[in-house]
DNA sequence: AAATAGTACAACCGCCGATAA
DNA sequence: ATTATCGGCGGTTGTACTATT
């Protein structure tokens, strides 16, 4: 069915904004709050279409908007990020505060992905020209365990955007609070941290913590903890490790398994269930990982991992679930980091 | 100094998913 | 269940600005 523009009305102003609207615009979500984006040119008295507000809001005139050049790190993060998430800017920019998709966006297009070119690596795949060309299985081992890697990781970044924006979604109402958006000293409400954030963080940190032990080379002690930060359990991390997630797709489970089927623990139970419930056979990783970690979190469970896997501990009030995770000696944040330094190491300066 | 090419980025457009009617 | 509407997203364009020839 054919809907026509917003901005086919007649007598709508297009193009560039001017110090006038601008004020007009601030001014009228100061006092009110956006609202209805369709309704609120006519409330704001301006001759514009709610959507072309709304952009103008967003990515301009918002006050907790940072301008400016790009940091390194930031320029980084959005190249690490690009390689996992692809074009999904709105899900990037979630994790640069206060840069806006647009401008990660525009910023992609006239710099880093030339950059990338420059270096011979394919802005699309993110590997060399001359890798690209060979498939995956030419690539071998490591290529499907930086892809493991990538899809982990990725489904991680994704459920933690999602989450980000349902809670600015609560808490961004006008009707709500329709001054936070407006002043830094203006602090919305703080709203209940969701419980998979916690365990999200928790995989962050596990991510970090591994891409340090392989950069300080302190791989002889067996394994490592490292901290939840929020909910105080330990995570033991073996060495030179990294994770991949559970699923026929991404791991030979059956093998993994056996090795506990033997044990008679009664703190640990058997994850495949948890997975098999065929409520959850449809469900994307990003989805998996959102319940599996309210599952978790919410229950205080602990985990623990070997040399091999991860293992959800049963707490007391624990009936559903426990985790089970696969380690795999690739690090995904590793090998790109590695691709681009010995790139640039070898051409000019890029970074 | 003028013309041209390249760069930066604001803004628009069309599509899609969610949701209300 | 269907349709209409809205907000949000990613792709693309238009234009102002800067560098180079």
């Amino acid at each position: 069915m054919h809907r026509p523009a917003c901005c086919e009305k007649e007598g709508q102003k297009k193009g560039p904004w001017t110090a006038e609207e601008d004020q007009k615009l601030v001014a009228y979500i100061q006092q009110h709050g956006h609202g209805s984006w369709r309704a609120l040119p006519e409330k704001a008295g301006l001759q514009r279409c709610g959507k072309s507000c709304r952009l103008r809001w967003i990515n301009y005139l918002r006050p907790d908007i940072k301008r400016g050049k790009f940091t390194l790190l930031e320029e980084r993060t959005i190249i690490q990020l690009h390689a996992l998430l692809g074009n999904r800017w709105s899900v990037i920019a979630t994790h640069l505060p206060k840069r806006t998709d647009n401008e990660i966006k525009n910023h992609w297009h006239t710099h880093l992905k030339k950059r990338l070119i420059k270096m011979g690596i394919d802005p699309m795949t993110h590997k060399p020209k001359a890798d690209a060309m060979v498939s995956p299985a030419g690539g071998g081992k490591n290529a499907a365990n930086l892809s493991h890697m990538a899809q982990w990781e990725s489904a991680r970044l994704e459920a933690e955007a999602r989450l980000v924006g349902r809670r600015s979604k609560l808490v961004s109402s006008p009707t709500q609070n329709p001054s936070h958006l407006l002043t830094n000293k203006t602090v919305a409400p703080r709203a209940a941290r969701p419980k998979c954030i916690d365990v999200l963080k928790a995989w962050q940190c596990l991510v970090a913590g591994m891409f340090s032990f392989a950069s300080h080379g302190t791989l002889e002690s067996p394994t490592s903890t490292l901290k939840f930060p929020y909910s105080g359990a330990n995570i033991q991390v073996p060495e030179d490790s990294i994770l991949s997630f559970n699923g026929e797709k991404y791991l030979d489970r059956a093998n993994k398994m056996q090795e506990f089927e033997g044990t008679s623990d009664p703190n640990f139970i058997d994850m495949s269930a948890w997975f098999e419930d065929p409520f959850r056979a449809g469900n994307d990783i990003a989805n998996i990982m959102e319940e599996l970690s309210e599952d978790i979190m919410g229950n205080s469970g602990v985990m623990k991992m070997n040399s091999s896997m991860m293992r959800v501990e049963k707490s007391k009030n624990m009936e559903s679930c426990s985790g089970i995770i696969t380690v795999e000696n690739r690090d995904y944040w590793n090998s790109l980091h590695s691709l681009v330094s010995s790139s640039s190491a070898v051409g000019s300066p890029v970074f």
